[in-house]
DNA sequence: AAGCGGTGTTGGAACGTTTTATAGACTAGT
DNA sequence: ACTAGTCTATAAAACGTTCCAACACCGCTT
């Protein structure tokens, strides 16, 4: 029952395992790279042996020689973050398939922080690495992704130089926008974050088009407050200006579902009833819209396809030498209606 | 301005660099990795040329001399849980401080996927690896540890031979149950997760304790509810049988605030009010759990530090080649009490 | 008997580093 | 002038693989 090597403390390297077997290193190695091209008796003999001697292939010796390590690197903002969890969630399965590991980081949208993670990527030899950049500027990023292959996640491929994977938060503005509009809304407020965001400069941007496209004059119809709080506080406090209103909304659309969850909060307390007098949307689909009070319609966004599809990039960057073609991923959000835009009576009522 | 090497496609070695310098291959590693025993005009000249080339260190070569991969590994059960993604997130900015990159893992509480992973993780040469059993049996990851160092992740330590961090379960039921008895319940339901999960086991045990502690008979005091759906849905399921208890609770505990969620939610629809008819309290506080219309009381697991602690282990299960000791680390949860369970009139009466 | 194609096996060079032992060039003390 | 000591720089041997060219052997065909 002794299953470990006896005699050294060192692990056992293939020398060991080639010596015990009375058999040469290569036919070791060929043993484990090319099963096919060594005799079958000599091949389960040396499997038996390595077995025995708890035989680990050194990863490192092996990329030495042969190049590029089974890895890729991602770099995100916040790896804290559901949304970059459930992509590198996604990435992982996909990997996984092709043997490939995930080293992830997180480099709190800091440029040097970014800069310094992207440089021990490529000193581990990771075969590409998909970043989130944190700085607009990517001329840097793109002088780096000449030595090691870059993926750009949520950020639409500036040029022909790198793959790209994001979700087309145009369309996502336009759909929330879409859906209250044929519920009848025709005073929509929208609480979102700064636009030096490109998520919210673009879904403000699907939001106007759709408004457009529907016939409605975008300054009439939309009223948009910008908070900097993500969150159910700055929700909850960017209702003010919006109840004030002289034609107060009848519909609010918010940037992410905690925000939306501050607003739901406050139109509670001020005893207005949704999505009666006031419906609410979010954005994220996050976990727990579905398990509130009255669940929360939401937009959600397909982050663990997006972490496959981007997985899938990383994986071409490398093993199509023969001059692979950038691509650019994109994929569309949904829209999840729940309890909060439902129509009501009065409204319906309104539409014709 | 030319910053890239303009000769070759492949990288620039230690070599070129050498080379472009006239200097030997030595003293270039020298000025990487001794730099105070070279000469200052030797040492900047490399580095300059250095940086024109554009060189990078080969950290696969790197490591097969000198041994040992400046990356661990972390195996958890579901990297998209964000327990999990906290915890990961912990370990990440500690082992960045140690110049140290993490591959993530996620097992599904699959055996054979823990297995696969861990037989990678060691080829790649990782220092050491956090892993959170996917088995109840550790004998198989003992011997594993042998050649890989392990530590555990939310598992008691069952022998001497490896590192492991937790948070203390036991305490998190009792602190939960003290901070009810002192509101002045008496009558108190727990809606729990089945025993075979540890922690689940452990917060009973942990409850149990704090009745007896409080010279209360626990079978009378205590109603136990089990659900496999740890989300609203199976909090709001089990309200069910609460309710029509004969002698109904007048504090709610859940396991995880996602049950929690689903209780006010079932409550609320049966027109109980929280906290002045029933009391609920969470577990895990998670991000919304301020933001409700009533925010709600949990259990705060430091899981950021846990994580910082594990890294910790980990760096020290492999610089200290000097025999370390191994070491359980217990972290203790903390309460973080807020509208759901504030003390009502009515009970606060019934306290003296 | 020589040539041939196939099948299994092997020696040894390479991969890009770190490290050890040592050589060389000064300086300073006798 | 010789020795000892201090700095610098170097050559060469690892580290554990993969891969290529070559080899030995076999049974066939000419």
């Amino acid at each position: 029952m002794a299953t470990e090597s006896s005699e050294s403390g060192a692990r056992a390297g293939i020398r060991d395992v080639a010596r015990a077997a009375g058999v040469s290193i290569s036919t070791v190695s060929n043993v484990l790279n090319k099963p096919e091209m060594v005799a079958t008796a000599t091949r389960e003999r040396v499997e038996a042996i390595a077995r025995e001697l708890g035989y680990v292939p050194n990863a490192s010796a092996r990329h030495l020689r042969a190049g590029g390590n089974r890895c890729v690197g991602a770099v995100f903002l916040d790896l804290a973050n559901p949304y970059y969890t459930e992509l590198a969630r996604g990435m992982e399965d996909r990997l996984a398939q092709d043997d490939c590991l995930l080293i992830v980081c997180s480099s709190d949208k800091d440029p040097a922080r970014e800069q310094r993670y992207l440089k021990m990527l490529r000193e581990q030899g990771v075969q590409a690495i998909l970043v989130t950049p944190a700085e607009d500027d990517l001329r840097e990023l793109e002088e780096f992704g000449r030595g090691t292959p870059v993926v750009l996640l949520d950020r639409p491929r500036p040029s022909t130089s790198m793959c790209s994977v994001h979700v087309d938060d145009v369309a996502g503005g336009a759909l929330a926008t879409r859906h209250l509009l044929t519920q009848g809304h025709r005073r929509i407020a929208f609480i979102n974050g700064p636009h030096s965001i490109h998520a919210c400069a673009d879904r403000a941007e699907g939001m106007r088009t759709a408004l457009e496209g529907a016939g409605l004059n975008a300054d009439e119809t939309l009223v948009e407050v910008t908070t900097a709080l993500l969150n159910a506080d700055g929700g909850e406090a960017a209702l003010g200006p919006i109840l004030a209103d002289k034609n107060p909304p009848t519909a609010v659309f918010c940037v992410n579902d905690l925000v939306a969850l501050g607003v739901i909060r406050g139109l509670r307390r001020s005893g207005v009833r949704i999505p009666d007098d006031v419906a609410v949307i979010g954005y994220d689909d996050v976990e727990f819209a579905s398990m509130l009070a009255t669940p929360l319609t939401s937009i959600r966004q397909p982050q663990y396809q997006l972490g496959r599809a981007a997985a899938e990039l990383l994986l071409a960057e490398t093993a199509g030498h023969t001059e692979h073609q950038h691509r650019d991923v994109l994929f569309q959000p949904e829209l999840v209606v729940r309890e909060t835009s439902r129509p009501s009576r009065r409204r319906t009522v309104l539409i014709p």
